[in-house]
DNA sequence: TGTACATCAGTGAACGCGCGTTCACTGATGTAC
DNA sequence: TGTACATCAGTGAACGCGCGTTCACTGATGTAC
């Protein structure tokens, strides 16, 4: 059944969208090609017809989810220039590590990323430079010889692991979960305004701990 | 076939050393029951006998991955107090990084754990609590008042995410990798140390991206 | 504009395979006497 | 110390199921004339 190329063009984003969702939700050994068909609206024998394997869709996936996340950070930021700020109230919010399906597909397969080919280890690693770029832009650390590079990669790191983190503990200790959010967005924030007043005595925004 | 209690304990130890094992290297769904097993010189059936379930196993492997990461940590440093640097040198380095599966069980499962149930996503949360504890101990911020715990939720969340990524980026970008190892150590080896002097200007160890 | 037909996106049955788990059974261990 | 036997760690066949992928086929699309 030979469809029209925009119906073609349509159902291979379904696919992509559908493989995106899921992979973040249950991982990429997790979630099987008969899913994703079928939240696509489709059968298996299409995916293989638009991309010849499992590899390449998880591939254009994780690019597609990428691509999208760094488009919402910019839509979320029309009227002004986005700050550090910005971006982790965002990232490190407890509704978005709620939001398995929908978040950033960095934190979602981290450690998944290792184990795959180089195809998908190499579209991780375009996303992760773009995030270096983008934090790397937002640093308002005023002596130009600190080099904000580093700091933007430790900080994409901070970020990316402390998400994952309070994902992991949220099942077994929410508060713990919420603290370390917390934590992380706090002396994230601090780094990337390190200036000549001293970050002791600083004592602000820290969440309580019951567990 | 009964066994000796004994017998039946190392064939215990050797069932959760292998599943430790395995999953660190190719993740908690990439990994079957079977193959474990295998490299524990039993039969599947011996598994069910002593866990109950894969999900158990995984459970007792993440704990006992996390206890002989913090032995092996304080053997490391008999002679003297270890230091932040300690740590950071021995988490970041590329070696580390290349042994999926002798390394830590959190950098190598981090984005899984929130897809598993409750008793995995306890035991994590314990070896997280864990590493904080161990990296507060060795800050030398040195006002009092400075929210040590904070900082070392941070630096930890930087060190497993960084590992994780650094991971994942090897196979595609290999130097891209080393830059995000050094860049992370180095970024958090100052943070460790905060005090009244400015970061900016400092400029050492950079080290060369070349992609 | 109308007709003929090659293209190819998508269908659905089938492939071999490994998954996690169950279960009847084995037979040495370790206890009770 | 010697004997009888209940225990239970481990075996191995079997369970239903979903995995990723192949492949002969379909039939509307879109092109060539």
């Amino acid at each position: 059944v030979k469809v029209t190329r925009e119906q073609a063009a349509e159902n291979r984003q379904k696919l992509v969208r559908a493989a995106g969702r899921l992979i973040r939700e249950r991982g990429i050994d997790g979630v099987g090609v008969a899913e994703i068909c079928a939240q696509a609206g489709l059968t298996h024998g299409a995916l293989y017809a638009q991309f010849g394997s499992k590899d390449a869709l998880v591939a254009e996936a994780l690019e597609d989810g990428l691509r999208r996340g760094e488009a919402r950070v910019a839509d979320n930021a029309t009227r002004r220039t986005p700050t550090l700020d910005d971006y982790l109230a965002y990232y490190l919010s407890e509704k978005r590590r709620d939001d398995l399906g929908g978040g950033c597909p960095m934190a979602a397969s981290a450690s998944e990323i290792a184990r795959q080919g180089e195809m998908v280890s190499a579209r991780f690693g375009e996303g992760f430079e773009s995030m270096v770029e983008t934090i790397e832009a937002v640093l308002t650390v005023p002596n130009p010889q600190t080099d904000k590079r580093q700091i933007a990669i430790a900080i994409s790191a901070a970020m990316i692991g402390g998400l994952a983190i309070a994902r992991g503990v949220a099942k077994s200790q929410p508060s713990f979960s919420a603290e370390i959010l917390a934590s992380v967005a706090d002396v994230v924030r601090d780094l990337g305004k390190a200036n000549n007043r001293s970050r002791a005595g600083r004592k602000k925004d820290k969440p309580a701990r019951r567990e």
